[in-house]
RNA sequence: GGGGUCUUAGCUCAGCUGGGAGAGCAUCUGCCUUACAAGCAGAGGGUCAUAGGUUCGAACCCUAUAGGCCCCACCA
């Protein structure tokens, strides 16, 4: 409390020195402690390759948030912190790296390449987990893991073997999507489909003639995106109900360039709508010709090499690329007068969505995951409310996925990541999956083997992420206890990827849900609603948010107005009001701390220290109001988290903090505090037991969003408890509702905003100051204005103030504000403007009419008064009550002024 | 083709189980009032996309229409 604040928030060297408190004291640190519930979320780990972008700042401080907020309450609060090797994306960029220095990874080799990459892990891999800390997240570093650390390593492993022997791993040809840029296989989930502008070539291949040879006369015509593909067809297909070629049945067409007849086969899969009905078949570079290929068991021809060109099958087109083989097959189908015409057609083209590249559909061996069963208790979870999605529709999303489901292809061709536990004989080629290269071969003895030399997808170890870092597959405490975890925080863009597959490999694995609850949030977009992409170049650096503004107004900005699952727009504008808010924070702070020392020099003691128990008496109505309406807000608050509504939760804290804490508590209390007349210090004591209270309880309310400034103010405003952070969550307090000080102080409010109102409109300086008759004939009404004098007099700019139960001895041309139950008068020395006086009091006149006639509709509406329930029927016979109060004064008044 | 979602003040968005429309920013007026001008006091501004329906009562529930965005499928 000695230390002097500065007039403006500055969030630098607060942040750091406070963050490095809370490393010292290891207050993010769980350890498994029977006696308490843990609260436990893994962080979604960032890539290794990564910076921390808006995505990372609004998703770490949402389970910050929820992390800092159980704590609070008591909860064994666990966040686990770590980070994914991305396999993919980083060996993407090592690759750049090489690059740049004129090698490529085969120069490497593979085992030299697998040191760069973990040189870059060392690197980079750290270098997030620095930027996250800016931002105040309370993760448990103590516990920071990797995907590729030795124990995920051997989650993963034992999954693969598991999973192999059940028969749910399995290795098979089947066609897959192939990036020939990253030379690799990808799943279905990392194909990215682009609109994209392109040409239907319309071709015919001649039918085959009773002779055996190509016809001159009669051809089958059709249209393709991909006409490179023809050097792999086996086939054309035609729908068996289609009667135009009906006729065709059981004969043969001609496959120019590549000269062999291929047969006509009739298949549903063909729609007889579109084009000419008729398809050419090549399955091996097509999913769906793939299907149609193995119902009629066609020959699979591989046209193409990894990198994409064409390989012998081709012929002379051997070794161009496949765009280049297109040209050319398509200017010698034109000379062979096999072109019928070419079409601009615009569609959709499968990409890569790491690189971009269009991928080439392509039959492989590859390794599978069988979904069929595994996916089943991950759908029903869903479906009977066990793991709850947030938002709600985020179900439909989810068991769209679940019930189209697919097997998910693993095997992916490159070198960063989780080698595939296969091991095949160099004798006989025997397959074995096992944890560790086998001795013999189970098959011929053999005893050496050669690893399979493919990686596993990256989500794969991901997908363990909830239980392989609190230590499975070994059997740790810490799983015992912090497993199932509780809430997953992520963005509704990886449901497919990490969600699903984290809830199916949690139910197979562990025989349990990994957690309860997943709370989405949208994207981060620009000010003009774009995503913020390196390319575009409209990126906001979170770092540098900080740098300027500080990580609470990051925070706060991120939080504040966003719903569940819903996009958002960032832009500078919002920062600053956040930054503000900190300001307005910091100033109560400020003003609150004066007048403690102001009022300890004074009097040499601390009135307020004292228990709510000692202070009780002594509190008056503006000080039972204000904590009244904290009290209130606790509950609401609270209310809110619970059900995830973290943006409804901290708005309802900035309003009471800045409406009803300092625009009005502290500026009732001033008088109270300035007063110095030195006969008692019963009242200045209650006022500042009173705010210092209310603010820390504001600041434990605030601190989730704001750790940082309210920690500061915490720690300054009094000396007992060390940190905010591991202070008790206030809780609603039955002997803190002052429901009669909350409507005397309502009515006060009202009178003080009516005067205010007429002074503005009235032209009045605020310096000037003017007698306020405060006149009622009810008794209660005029007790709570007599005791209310004090604050009263100062918010309305009085320079005294009467209360009386009749208008006696008040100018008749003063001008009035009627609030329920009384009438204030403010006689001005000159005179006013009694016409304008009077059209201001018809006015208000007519406006309580409307509002009577509003309500006297309802109330006399039969089925109304049968149909809605008590409370709201009471509550508006109240209201007529109260308006038919009002409009009589009105009247009264205007009577007076006519008269 | 299927599904989702949005349309609320000039702008960006809240509005939780239906019960008299809110915030921030912007605008206008007046204030350097001894916590804060990153502030204070006051004001203006909305047929809650349109048309129906359900209901005592609809921004909220249902249907249709228009426009925007997103996801899935991939008709060659």
């Amino acid at each position: 409390m000695s230390r002097e604040l500065a007039k403006t928030y500055d969030p630098k060297g607060i942040e750091e020195r406070l963050y490095q408190k809370w490393l010292d004291n290891k207050y993010f640190h769980a350890e498994v402690d029977r006696t308490k519930k843990p609260f436990t979320i893994v962080i979604p780990p960032p890539n290794i390759t990564g910076q921390l972008h808006m995505g990372h700042a609004l998703d770490n401080t949402m389970q910050d948030i929820l992390i800092r907020y159980k704590r609070m309450q008591g909860y064994n609060a666990l966040w686990q912190p770590g980070t994914d090797h991305a396999s993919i994306a980083t060996e993407v960029r090592i690759i750049e790296k090489l690059k740049e220095e004129g090698i490529s990874k085969e120069d490497l080799g593979r085992e030299g390449f697998l040191k760069r990459a973990w040189e870059w892990k060392e690197e980079y891999g750290g270098r997030i987990i620095g930027q996250l800390k800016k931002l105040g997240s309370s993760c448990d570093w103590d516990r920071e893991r990797f995907t590729m650390d030795e124990g995920c390593n051997k989650a993963v492993t034992e999954v693969f073997c598991k999973m192999h022997e059940k028969g749910w791993i399995y290795k098979g040809s089947r066609i897959i999507n192939w990036c020939p840029v990253c030379n690799t296989s990808i799943s279905d989930a990392e194909v990215e489909y682009e609109e994209q502008a392109g040409h239907f070539w319309h071709i015919k291949y001649p039918l085959v003639d009773e002779n055996g040879q190509p016809s001159r006369t009669e051809f089958l015509e059709f249209a393709t995106t991909r006409p490179e593909t023809m050097l792999g067809d086996t086939a054309v297909a035609v729908n068996p109900n289609d009667e135009r070629y009906a006729h065709l049945k059981g004969r043969q067409v001609w496959l120019p360039i590549v000269n062999k007849a291929i047969p006509i086969v009739e298949d549903e899969y063909v729609d007889m709508e579109f084009g000419t009905g008729v398809v050419k078949i090549t399955p091996a570079h097509d999913p769906n010709d793939f299907e149609v290929g193995r119902r009629h068991n066609l020959p699979e021809v591989n046209i193409m090499n990894d990198d994409a060109t064409i390989n012998a099958n081709g012929g002379k087109y051997e070794g161009l690329d496949r765009y280049e083989a297109r040209k050319r097959i398509v200017e010698e189908l034109d000379r062979e007068g096999l072109l019928v015409r070419v079409e601009n057609y615009s569609h959709n083209v499968g990409t890569h969505d790491r690189c971009g590249t269009t991928i080439e559909p392509l039959i492989k061996k590859q390794w599978f995951v069988k979904m069929d069963e595994l996916i089943k208790p991950a759908a029903e979870a869903v479906r009977n409310g066990e793991i709850r999605l947030i938002p709600e529709r985020m179900n439909k999303i989810y068991f769209n996925w679940t019930d189209n489901i697919r097997d998910w292809c693993i095997s992916r061709q490159l070198w960063w990541g989780h080698r595939i536990p296969a091991y095949y004989c160099d004798e006989c080629g025997e397959t074995v999956v096992a944890k560790e290269m086998p001795k013999v071969c189970p098959k011929c003895g053999g005893t050496h083997f050669t690893q399979d030399p493919d990686t596993l997808d990256t989500w794969f170890s991901s997908a363990l992420w909830p239980f392989s870092t609190l230590g499975w597959p070994e059997k740790t405490e810490e799983l015992d206890y912090f497993y199932p975890t509780d809430v997953l925080v992520t963005g509704y863009d990886i449901i497919f990827f990490w969600v699903i597959r984290m809830i199916f490999s949690g139910y197979e694995q562990m025989g349990e849900k990994p957690f309860h609850t997943v709370l989405f949030h949208g994207l981060v977009r620009d000010s003009q609603g774009r995503k913020m992409s390196k390319s575009l170049g409209n990126g906001i650096d979170p770092l540098e948010i900080i740098d300027k503004y500080g990580a609470d107004a990051l925070r706060l900005t991120l939080i504040t107005g966003n719903a569940p699952g819903n996009d958002m727009r960032f832009y500078y504008e919002r920062v600053e009001a956040s930054r503000n808010f900190a300001n307005k924070v910091w100033n109560a702070a400020r003003f609150i701390m004066m007048n403690m020392e102001q009022a300890e020099d004074r009097t040499g003691v601390r009135g307020w220290e004292a228990s709510y128990g000692e202070i009780k008496d002594r509190l008056e109505p503006a000080d039972k109001w204000i904590l009244s309406r904290l009290n209130t807000l606790v509950r609401d608050v609270t209310d809110n988290i619970d059900h995830y509504e973290l943006g409804i939760a901290v708005q309802k804290v900035y309003d009471f903090i800045w409406d009803e804490f300092c625009d009005w508590y502290i500026e009732m209390v001033k008088p109270r505090l300035y007063r110095k007349d030195g006969d008692t210090h019963d009242s200045s004591d209650a006022a500042l037991w009173t705010l210092k209270n209310v603010l820390i309880d504001a600041m434990k309310l605030l601190h989730p969003y704001m750790p940082f400034i309210t920690e500061e103010i915490f720690c300054t405003i009094q000396s007992e408890e060390e940190s905010i952070m591991i202070s008790r969550w206030p809780s609603y307090q039955a002997d803190r509702e002052y429901p009669e000080e909350e409507r005397a102080i309502g009515l006060m409010k009202e009178a003080v905003r009516g005067i205010r109102n007429i002074r503005t409109q009235m032209n009045v300086a605020p310096s000037r100051k003017a007698a306020v008759f405060v006149v009622s004939d009810s008794q209660e009404v005029r007790r709570i204005f007599e005791e209310g004098r004090l604050f009263f007099a100062s918010l309305a700019a009085a320079s005294g103030v009467t209360v009386q139960a009749d208008k006696s001895g008040i100018a008749e041309d003063a001008v009035s504000v009627v609030i329920p139950g009384a009438t204030v008068y403010i006689p001005f020395a000159e005179l006013v403007d009694i016409s304008a006086e009077i059209e201001r009091l018809r006015k208000e006149e007519k406006r309580l009419e409307g509002e009577l006639a509003r309500v006297n509709g309802m109330l006399s509406n039969e089925r109304f008064l049968s149909k809605a329930p008590e409370a709201k029927i009471a509550e508006e016979r109240a209201k007529l009550e109260k308006y038919t109060q009002m409009a009589a004064q009105v009247r009264e008044r205007l009577a007076q002024l006519a008269g």
